[in-house]
DNA sequence: GGTGTTGAAGCACGTTCGTGCTAAAAAATA
DNA sequence: TATTTTTTAGCACGAACGTGCTTCAACACC
C-alpha cells in the first residue's frame, strides 16, 4: 500500500468539517468546495474518500444520529441503574433529557447539524431513510425513559405512547428554541421547564 | 398610469408562489427564477416589486408570520370569551392550538414556511428582526392563554412564564414532528398529546 | 531498484444563482 | 393620435455549484 492514511479517521476527519460549517454557515453553505477548504484538502481529495456530495451528507447525517443515539443510550443506562423514585434517578433523567439541549458547543454543533440534516430530509429523499432511523431511536430511548417513570403497571399502553411523544415534542421543541433564541432560552430556562414537565408527569421524589 | 396592476396584489400573489415553492422544495430553492416560473412571470417582473432577492424573502417571512399571529390573535379572542373551566372553553383552547398544527393543507403550507425561516434566521442576518418579531409575537399569545388557564392568583409570575415556555416548546416539537414524521404524528397522535398536555396543566373540565 | 497502487490536486464542463441593464409592450394622459 | 409612464420580458456578466477526468507524488512490495 502507498501513503500510509488511515481512511476511517481521515472520513471522520471531513465529517468533522462538514458538521463546523453546518453549525456556522447551515447545510446549504455544506458544498464540496467549502467542506474541502474546511478540512484542510482538495476537492478532489474529499471526493477520494466520499464518491459524490449526497454520500458525504448522508455519511454526515448518520455520524451525528450515531454519536446523539450513543449519548442517549449510555445516559439512559445510567437512569435504569438509578433506583426508582428516587433523587437520584430524577437527576439523571435530567441529564439524560439535557443530552437533547445545546448546553455546551459539542452538543450545540451536534444539535444544529441534527436539526439541519432532519429538516432537509423532508425535502431531500436521500436523507429519509436516515431520518427515519433517527426518530425511532430517539423514539426508543424516550419511550424507554417514559416505562422507567411511569408508577407501576397503572398507565395503559396507548397513554405511554402519547406520553412519550410529548415528551419528545417538548424536547424537540425546547432544543429548537435553545438554537433559535438562545437569548431567550437560557440554560437555566431549559432547566426550569425540564423540571416543571418532570413534576407535571411524575410527583418530584422527596429528597431524603 | 399604465396598465392597470394592483400592486399590492402582485405582491401578494408572488408570496403565495415563495410559499408554495419552500413547502414542496424548501427555501433553498425559492430563487427568483424559481418564483418567477411558479407566479407565471418573468424575473424581470419579480423584480420590479421587489428590488432583490432578500426584500422577497424578508417580505414573505413578513408575511407567514402575519398570518399565523392573526389566527392565533382571533383563536385567542374566541378563549377569551368562553367562561373559565368550562367545556367550550377547552374546546377553544384546543382550537388555538390547534392553529400551531398542520392540520389542512394552508396550516402545513404555512407551518412549513414558517420553520423554513426560522431556521434560515439563524443563518441569515437579514430575518433576524422578523424572527425576533415572531418568537415574540407567539410567546405573547401563549403567555396570554396560559395566564387565562391558571387558576387564579395561586401560580407564582415565575411559574406562569415557565409554563408558557414548555407550552411553547411542545407545540413547536409536535409542529416539527407533523411536519417532518408525518406518518407517525398523525392528527390523532397530535390531539392525543395536545389533551395530555392540557390535562397535566390543569384538570380536564367536567362535561355539563 | 523498479513497479504498481493509492492519496492528493487540479482542470473543464454544464448548470444555476443574483443582479445590473436595456428593450418592448401596454395603457393612461395630452 | 402622440406622448409618457408603468409593467413585462430578456440579455449579460461574474460567481459558485457538482462532477468527470487527468496528472503528480508517495510508499509497499517483488
Amino acid at each position: 500500500m502507498p501513503k500510509i492514511v488511515d481512511a476511517e479517521a481521515r472520513r471522520q476527519e471531513v465529517v468533522q468539517a462538514v458538521f463546523r460549517i453546518i453549525a456556522s454557515d447551515g447545510l446549504e453553505r455544506a458544498s464540496l468546495r467549502e467542506v474541502a477548504d474546511e478540512a484542510g484538502l482538495a476537492v478532489g481529495s474529499v471526493r477520494h474518500y466520499f464518491a459524490s456530495s449526497d454520500e458525504l451528507l448522508v455519511f454526515s447525517f448518520a455520524s451525528v444520529i450515531d454519536r446523539i443515539s450513543g449519548r442517549l443510550e449510555s445516559a439512559l443506562l445510567a437512569v435504569e441503574g438509578e433506583t426508582p423514585g428516587s433523587a437520584g434517578q430524577h437527576a439523571a433523567v435530567l441529564n439524560l433529557l439535557g443530552q437533547f439541549l445545546p448546553l455546551d458547543e459539542e452538543l450545540a454543533v451536534d444539535a444544529c447539524v441534527w436539526m439541519a440534516f432532519r429538516h432537509a430530509a423532508r425535502i431531500k429523499p436521500v436523507l429519509a431513510a436516515e431520518a427515519e432511523r433517527s426518530h425511532r431511536a430517539v423514539a426508543a430511548i424516550v419511550g424507554r425513559l417514559i416505562i422507567l417513570l411511569s408508577p407501576g403497571e397503572a398507565a395503559a399502553r396507548q397513554s405511554l405512547v402519547t406520553e412519550a411523544e410529548r415528551l419528545l415534542a417538548t424536547m424537540d421543541g425546547l432544543c429548537m428554541h435553545a438554537l433559535l433564541q438562545p437569548e431567550w432560552m437560557t440554560a437555566e430556562m431549559c432547566s426550569d421547564v425540564l423540571t416543571a414537565h418532570l413534576a407535571a408527569f411524575a410527583p418530584v421524589p422527596a429528597t431524603p
